[in-house]
DNA sequence: TGCAATTTTGCAGTCTCTGCATTCTTTGCC
DNA sequence: GGCAAAGAATGCAGAGACTGCAAAATTGCA
């Protein structure tokens, strides 16, 4: 959590980036996607719609990603949990390290209440909420593969455990947001993770 | 799978569907996303670009939705699992729900192998196909508590289940076009079902 | 056959997104 | 402080996705 001092243009280019994506998901949670252009976005946050551009791969994305260094801190994520001790099993391991980042939920609580009803609200950015990761997808997998000694290509575990972690998260999500923030998303997070880890039991405490 | 014969009219829609999706699988699985355009896929079909648009809201959907009745294949999977024996458990009943429908990756290999080839290779599509349900979702959920006796909008249960199984088919799907459709997928599902059923053991055996 | 319903198509127009050249800022260095 | 290089913002032109609307073609049915 430190916070190197970078120089001034370093600083503007966070903050330029923080002000699309907030502007956006304020803009989309009030108005819908469809009503939003990115000449809107851009002018709000003062800024050309071409610079936008420079930012966000697309409009979506300025509602989707909340921040500018996504790829660092995924990757920062995988070392994190490949650094756990070798006693905890994999999945906790893995779960302790997603967790930290999912903490900024409830840190930002208001602008992820926004991002999650703009999400929810439409099609487009579900898809491109739920699938962020495409890029992390594979070093995720390989990272799983190599801390349970699996050969990625040929074990479901892998996969299977990013997938339906990735699967607890957003059920997590969507509760927390049900919820209107008012409960922990991390306490959420948590008890989906208790609940997937002991294999989905029947709620009522019947066996399947 | 009883068929019935419909009109000529609207036999004629459905092949028109059809001829699109898979016209469209097969040149982006080719040349990838951003070199085929709607006019490419229209033109091989043979109908106009403005009729690409009566079938599907974006490029994307061609390349993604397989079926011309999608909602009401998922409308009728929900039937299914509720008609289930109450004494097979929620998960169980809803994964034979699904595995109905996921019959049809086995059934049409060479397609879905385009199709997890073009999804695979390009972040939209990727995106696209993993929310692919996004209007099903909220439905879903509601019939897997009633089913199950839980409240939808209080219990974490029936969002989690969606989510979790939803990521073992993604996973099973993934490992199944890695061996290029050499294995079963519907085996490979079954598989992932089972491990996420048994709470996600450590692969080597040892616990968690 | 002839009418009504449905589907296809063309067209005009809006918006997203990209490449490229130009201008403005920041930075490191003297 | 002044200056050159690097980086960022901007404008502009253009391709392509997508929509609404009305005309034309097709199909179902009396």
């Amino acid at each position: 959590m430190t916070e190197p001092v970078k120089g001034l243009r370093e600083r503007k280019r966070l903050e330029t980036h923080r002000a699309l994506a907030t502007t956006a998901v304020r803009l989309v949670a009030d108005r819908g996607l469809d009503n939003v252009t990115v000449e809107d976005i851009s002018a709000a946050a003062g800024v050309s719609p071409r610079t936008f551009f420079n930012y966000f791969a697309s409009k979506e994305d300025a509602v989707v990603i909340a921040n500018a260094d996504y790829a660092e801190r995924s990757q920062r994520t995988i070392e994190k949990f490949l650094a756990t001790p070798k006693e905890i099993g994999t999945a906790r391991a893995f779960v302790d390290a997603v967790k930290e980042e999912f903490a900024q939920v409830d840190e930002n609580r208001e602008e992820w209440l926004g991002r999650m009803k703009a999400i929810q609200e439409n099609a487009t950015l579900h898809s491109r909420a739920v699938a962020m990761n495409h890029e992390t997808i594979g070093p995720t997998i390989e990272a799983i593969a190599l801390r349970a000694g699996v050969d990625p290509k040929a074990e479901l575990y892998p996969a299977l455990l990013l997938a339906t972690l990735g699967g607890a998260v957003n059920a997590a999500l969507i509760l927390w947001y049900q919820h209107d923030g008012r409960v922990s998303a991390l306490e959420l997070l948590d008890q989906a993770v208790e609940m997937l880890l002991a294999g989905l039991p029947e709620p009522g405490g019947r066996a399947h």
